[in-house]
DNA sequence: TTAACATATGAGCAATCATTCATATATAAA
DNA sequence: TTTATATATGAATGATTGCTCATATGTTAA
């Protein structure tokens, strides 16, 4: 598990708050636009309860469309909008089978982070 | 690391689609609204471009508000914000020091999930 | 074909959010 | 005290979001 960046990135320096000196912090790796954006944009897809709710019933198995609504409590609607947003992410995958389709996880990094994240909180 | 939930929720079922019984449904482990919006609240707190920047700075070390600005390009007012909203949930604390208050993680797990995503993203 | 079912999706809307601006508070220096 | 600096915060605003409703698409059964 490689992580590099953050290493570097331990600089020896005095805030003493008559500021950090300007060639100080050019110095220091910074985080790029792009990927503080890139890094929001997975935990935002985590980060509302219907998502949330989905996610965790699909860790156990593959669900349809329906099932997972009858799961959560939600509209057949707001659960494929949600599923939607979670395929664009590439973090649920479909797989159809006659009129219904069946989603499951796409991902295991998430998975694992989202595990890891419930291990975290206690979930009780 | 505990985990219960999450295995004893593997139940054997069969969604032919001619849907889930719903005795079969209820004897599921679900996840409670308040669970689901406690997992949703950590993640949106990471769910933000400027917050990111601003844990990913703080994993180097503490800093002021100025140098957190002066680091993610942001005005005073806006980081300002950010801390409160992340102070609320114990992701972030204060330390004043004279006319400076100087920010800090105050949450190993938030810091280690931080990580473990940045990790799995590859951050490049 | 028609009807029924499963899912998807666009429009609309209320709620939430992130930022800015102006200003308040608090501390230190002059 | 006055002035300057560091941070905090309330109000306003534009943008995004999550949901509902209506409807479209696609598939199976009658």
């Amino acid at each position: 598990m490689d992580k590099g960046l953050l290493e570097v990135n331990t600089v020896a320096e005095d805030c003493s708050c008559v500021h950090s000196d300007p060639n100080q912090v050019e110095s220091e790796i910074g985080l790029a636009d792009e990927q503080a954006i890139g890094i929001a944009e997975i935990f935002k897809a985590l980060g509302d309860p219907t998502r949330v709710k989905i996610i965790y019933f699909l860790l156990n198995k593959e669900l349809c469309v329906h099932d997972l609504g009858l799961r959560i409590g939600m509209e057949q609607s707001a659960v494929s909008h949600q599923l939607r947003y979670l395929r664009d992410l590439h973090i649920v995958k479909r797989r159809k089978e006659g009129k219904t389709v069946y989603y499951s996880l796409d991902d295991e990094h998430i998975e694992q982070i989202f595990v890891q994240t419930m291990g975290h909180l206690g979930h009780d």
